[in-house]
DNA sequence: GATAACATACCAACTGGTCGGTATGTGTAT
DNA sequence: ATACACATACCGACCAGTTGGTATGTTATC
């Protein structure tokens, strides 16, 4: 999608910003701000602030979907190879970054909007599942080929995997330590080689 | 602790608004509202909304603390018989409420406020940590007897216990279910019960 | 020359916080 | 008993600053 230079900026300003202090604490005019522009082009670009929340909701799915479609994880022939190694990308991605740039800006703002803004939350829950969907996709190709008589199932697992990441996030933020959230992604990834472990010994 | 009654309204509508709508979008004049009171007593008691929120951090351990130092998981001899009553009843806490009921104040509050606001990060820090160290405690007891030469630690299964049920209220927000936390949580217990080889299938 | 892309000036509503005040104690010296 | 000193609990009008949003431009692009 082409985008004129001052809405890019002002998306980008968003992923920044809200991932750092939150939705509502982040005014339009530090937007401005941040993105160099005045108010007027942000309201010409974006009918409110909500809008902008969403628009930056599906610019960050545009963003992370990039990422992860060109991956590595991908390589591997053998589906449960890629899980795994899906679950180190994610644990290799906090490092060397600080926490707003590790978090999710889905997660940071469906937190504070679920109650009062409807059309946020749908845009988080949206994105969320979105890429949920796409590591289900390898979950079932690891589970027919290993595990075809686990009682789990493949989607249910994959919204498991990013509960995790995302209370990793909060441990994180509360301790001001990223190394929480590696921990508890490697909880994950035990968990999954003892799921897939334990089927083969069926 | 003994308390003035416009101080504790103040205190549960606090546990109440922010949990539902987040820190930032929580104002003082509502929080006024919901408890009956005018601002003055609000800021006779509290000299900012930043104190408020550090002992709404404080008063929300006290009463969750008597919740689970009360509950029934505490009475199985064998400490994993107690750690997966402990998780079995994090399930159960979510049955017949509503979200915002459900979810906790610490890790709604921490997500917005770990950048800008120091002193509600810490305190949310404490409770949770807190809480998982009580955790830590069970953990470390069922290991001793079951799993002596684990290569996991007891603090940092706790750990991960809260940022699977921190991760599974971000999902459940996001989608507006509950099911979702559930389902992590559920999870959550599978890994327990693999790690420490007890796959009794439900 | 129309339309999209920005800029500037401005506004009503609301924000957290202050301040002078009152009502009701509670301890103490007379 | 009573009077005085002082503290706590609470009230509500008020303040300066900020908020999201608008109205009215000007400039660039097709």
């Amino acid at each position: 999608m082409q985008m004129t230079p001052a809405k890019t900026k002002l998306l980008n300003a968003a992923l920044k910003i809200v991932r750092a202090n939150g939705y509502e604490a982040t005014s339009v005019d530090e937007l401005c701000r941040d993105a160099g522009v005045t108010k007027g082009a942000f309201f010409h670009h974006f009918k409110s602030k909500e809008d902008l929340a969403v628009a930056a909701a599906g610019y960050w799915n545009e963003v992370t979907g990039k990422l992860f479609a060109t991956a590595s994880y991908h390589d591997y022939e053998d589906p449960l190879d890629q899980l795994i190694a899906y679950i180190d990308f994610r644990a290799m991605l906090l490092d060397g970054c600080s926490i707003p740039e590790a978090t999710c800006l889905l997660g940071t703002m469906v937190q504070e909007t679920y109650e009062s803004n409807p059309a946020i939350r749908a845009a988080c829950f949206g994105g969320i599942t979105g890429h949920a969907e796409t590591i289900a996709g390898i979950i079932r190709a690891a589970k027919a080929r290993h595990a075809p008589k686990a009682t789990w199932s493949a989607e249910s697992l994959a919204l498991h995997t990013q509960a995790v990441i995302q209370g990793g996030f909060i441990l994180a933020k509360a301790k001001d330590d990223l190394a929480l959230a590696r921990d508890s992604i490697l909880h994950l990834r035990r968990y999954v080689e003892l799921l897939f472990h334990h089927a083969k010994e069926d």
